[in-house]
RNA sequence: GGAGGGAUACUCAAGCGGCCAACGAGGGCAGACUGUAAAUCUGCUGGCUUACGCCUACGGUGGUUCGAAUCCACCUCCCUCCA
């Protein structure tokens, strides 16, 4: 019997050993034993952004193939930071903050992946108990020759950068981590290369059958340039509402478009191929973004979201409708009527007084779709009014007299 | 341990006693044009105040001065060279 190779090794950046791998895959098939696939996730991004899915996605292939798949929470090498550029050292996390965090995790994660068929792991479990006697032994299998061919710390190392010894730790503990899993295979973004290899390093140095790795790009950020992280604002959660997630994919660019129907669709990939011919021969590029939208959006928040969303776009922004759902908050002002600045900000649509009185004089501002050029305006108490700043903020406010 | 250099707003980077809420670039936001694309042009980009104005901000703490991002002392952190 033969098996498809194709699910695993699509959207991956590089599988190594690559021949290994398949064999292994076939011997598993062969002993109805399944592969143990590890991908550990740091404890303290408690949002994941569709960056994080990549891996998921890939995690999801071998579950639904059915190998076993572990979630690895690195609750303990979380205390100190993945030295992956300037980070600084991390505050460990409480016992509860990890557990609140695992929590949020799951019922992310359990989007993509079954939970029935996931095994979640806290790397605690056996690093807490490895002590010192433990870790001395982790260190003594690996040389500084070798950590400093990790390009970060090569670079940093070569810049006059300080990397401090317990940054060392990281890749070794990570890598032990798959000594305590026995893990087959570990999945990891392409910044997570070397550590990936030290676990199979590591492995073989404790007996084991090392794995084989796997990674995954890196996916870039709305921007196009920068990683998606929610730190730098340019990315796209899991847990974004339908609008919000649809709107972010028709913002990015057509370049980008394509990475992003690469990794993230789950259409095959001829499809992807045809609609790129389709786009050439003069398809408007942004049809093909709609359906993009459309499916990422089911993804997350079901089947007939998609359509919805994708509709409720279209009525917004091509045929200038309004939103259905905007909040309508109340607010207070003196006889006298309140700034339309003051309003702004206690609204939510921007971030203070002066930033309002910016966006009034640079024409940005309507009130009741009228656009409004004087700053000195008032809001009367007593009535409703709709506030809109740019084309994607808006609120309803009601003003109440203050006695 | 010694000698020297550096720390400025989201980032890079000018300023080196008053004209500095701080040049410039990038980024971001907004307007025009569009397909919430790209490219381009324009404006804005600390807070409070209707406003005069006030407050906070140039690593930290003190000091000199009518006045300090700018001068002095000490401290913290980083870099370079020497040991």
């Amino acid at each position: 019997m033969s098996i498809d190779f194709s699910e695993f090794e699509r959207g991956t950046e590089e599988i190594l050993p690559a021949e290994e791998f398949r064999a292994r895959v076939l011997q598993a098939e062969r002993e109805s034993r399944p592969l143990r696939i590890k991908a550990g996730f740091d404890p303290t991004a408690k949002d994941l952004h569709l960056g994080h899915t990549l891996l998921l996605n890939k995690m999801r292939a071998f579950q639904q193939a059915g190998h076993e798949v572990v979630f690895l929470i690195g609750d303990f090498t979380g205390m100190i930071g993945d030295p992956t550029g300037k980070n600084e050292t991390r505050k460990p996390l409480t016992r509860e903050q990890v557990e609140a965090n695992a929590q949020s995790y799951k019922e992310q994660v359990f989007k993509i992946l079954d939970p029935e068929r996931t095994r979640v792991e806290f790397n605690s479990r056996w690093l807490d108990s490895l002590g010192t006697e433990g870790i001395i032994r982790v260190a003594a299998q690996y040389t500084v020759a070798r950590l400093m061919e990790r390009d970060d710390f090569a670079k940093r190392y070569a810049g006059g950068q300080p990397i401090a010894v317990h940054e060392f730790l990281y890749p070794l503990l990570q890598g032990y981590d798959s000594v305590a899993l026995k893990s087959d295979v570990e999945l990891g973004g392409t910044d997570q290369k070397f550590n990936l290899l030290v676990g199979r390093h590591l492995q073989g140095a404790y007996g084991q059958k090392p794995q084989c790795i796997m990674t995954v790009p890196i996916l870039e950020g709305l921007d196009g340039v920068q990683k998606m992280s929610k730190s730098l604002g340019n990315y796209i959660g899991v847990n974004d509402a339908p609008g919000e997630m649809f709107g972010k994919i028709m913002s990015v660019s057509d370049s980008l478009m394509w990475r992003y129907f690469e990794l993230l669709s789950f259409r095959p990939l001829k499809d992807i191929a045809a609609l790129r011919e389709a786009v050439a021969a003069g398809r408007n590029p942004r049809d093909v973004k709609i359906e993009l939208g459309e499916e990422i959006v089911a993804r997350f928040h079901g089947a007939a979201a998609g359509p919805a969303a994708s509709a409720a776009f279209r009525a917004q922004f091509s045929q200038g409708a309004l939103p259905e759902d905007i909040p309508l908050i109340q607010l207070s002002s003196a006889s006298g009527g309140l700034p339309i600045a003051r309003a702004l900000k206690e609204a939510g649509l921007v971030a203070s007084n002066a930033e309002g009185g910016r966006m009034v004089e640079q024409r940005a501002v309507r009130i009741d779709q009228e656009r409004i050029e004087d700053r000195n305006l008032c809001l009367m108490p007593g009535r409703e009014y709709l506030l809109q700043v740019g084309s994607r903020r808006y609120a309803r406010v009601g003003i109440v007299l203050l006695v």
